[in-house]
DNA sequence: ACGCCCGCCTGTAAGC
DNA sequence: TGCTTACAGGCGGGCG
């Protein structure tokens, strides 16, 4: 399931990949895909004829910047790759729903199993913002936008939620999911259902400074590939994260640090990993 | 304000 | 072995 590390690794690859490329055609497969558009036809005419200029990153969508200032947004969901093609002739994986073609050659494809993820074409960002009207719902990007810790904890003692709804709130921080706040959480010492606001200064210092490391390291390692819905980036190749994994999907194993059992526990119907003994 | 559920999806794996 | 069921979860929406 991508978050940010795997955006941010998908993003750094289309970087020399896809800039300066003109889009020659578009093929739209599955129409799910562009449900934000009232047509595929319509879609396609805003890509046809544009070239690339960049791409951008707000938490887990990709944004492909185009000559006419609109963006291209990407957003995976649950299953979405992106690949890259050589050639139109490469064999299509099962479940592709888009397909760009470059005037150069090659193609960028979208396969997408679970159709969670979306492709759709913002207008140029209006309030200097730099941010698409859709996603001018996210907050701060973990990385990008470092801030003091006391702001942090400021931003912190304003909401009475648990500390894992509020990594997962895309309004609060984007880019982090279910896998990526268990890491943060074990890294920081602090259990999944405390508090936010009850948090000392020492503990809110804590889980900043794992936030920053626990991505960072995940982005060097190129993400996390789990046996369901399998990451890849954006030549197939599998990330290297999930060997260094302390809590997320290792119920039953020792705890790395303090040998203890890792646990499950279920709410909302989702699935946290924790160390009862390591985080407090 | 917040917790929790549902619906959207399909591949995988566990259970009977 | 073969069928059925549960599970994975990002996100938007709704309900209490």
């Amino acid at each position: 399931m991508p978050e940010l590390p795997e955006v941010e690794t998908i993003r750094r690859d289309l970087q020399g990949e896809v800039v300066g490329r003109k889009i020659k055609s578009v093929e739209v497969r599955n129409g799910r895909t562009v449900r934000r558009h009232p047509s595929a036809k319509l879609f396609r005419a805003r890509l046809e004829g544009r070239t690339i200029t960049s791409v951008g990153r707000a938490g887990k969508y990709l944004l492909l910047g185009l000559d006419n200032d609109e963006v291209l947004v990407v957003h995976l969901g649950m299953s979405g790759q992106l690949q890259r093609a050589k050639s139109a002739k490469e064999p299509k994986a099962p479940h592709t729903h888009a397909v760009l073609t470059f005037t150069q050659g090659g193609q960028l494809r979208f396969v997408d199993p679970r159709t969670f993820g979306e492709l759709f074409v913002a207008e140029p960002p209006q309030d200097g913002s730099g941010r698409v009207a859709e996603l001018a719902h996210l907050g701060f990007d973990p990385l990008e936008d470092v801030m003091s810790w006391d702001r942090f904890w400021a931003l912190l003692a304003k909401r009475n939620v648990s500390l894992k709804a509020l990594l997962m709130d895309q309004e609060f921080v984007a880019g982090i999911g279910n896998m990526y706040a268990d890491e943060i959480l074990f890294a920081a010492g602090l259990r999944y259902d405390r508090v936010s606001s009850s948090l000392s200064s020492q503990e809110v210092r804590r889980l900043q400074r794992a936030m920053v490391e626990t991505l960072s390291e995940a982005i060097k390692r190129r993400g996390s590939s789990l046996a369901d819905a399998q990451y890849r980036d954006l030549f197939g190749e599998v990330g290297e994260y999930q060997g260094q994994h302390q809590v997320y999907d290792r119920e039953g194993k020792p705890c790395r640090r303090c040998r203890s059992i890792i646990v499950r526990v279920r709410s909302g119907g989702r699935s946290t990993f924790l160390c009862e003994h390591c985080q407090v």
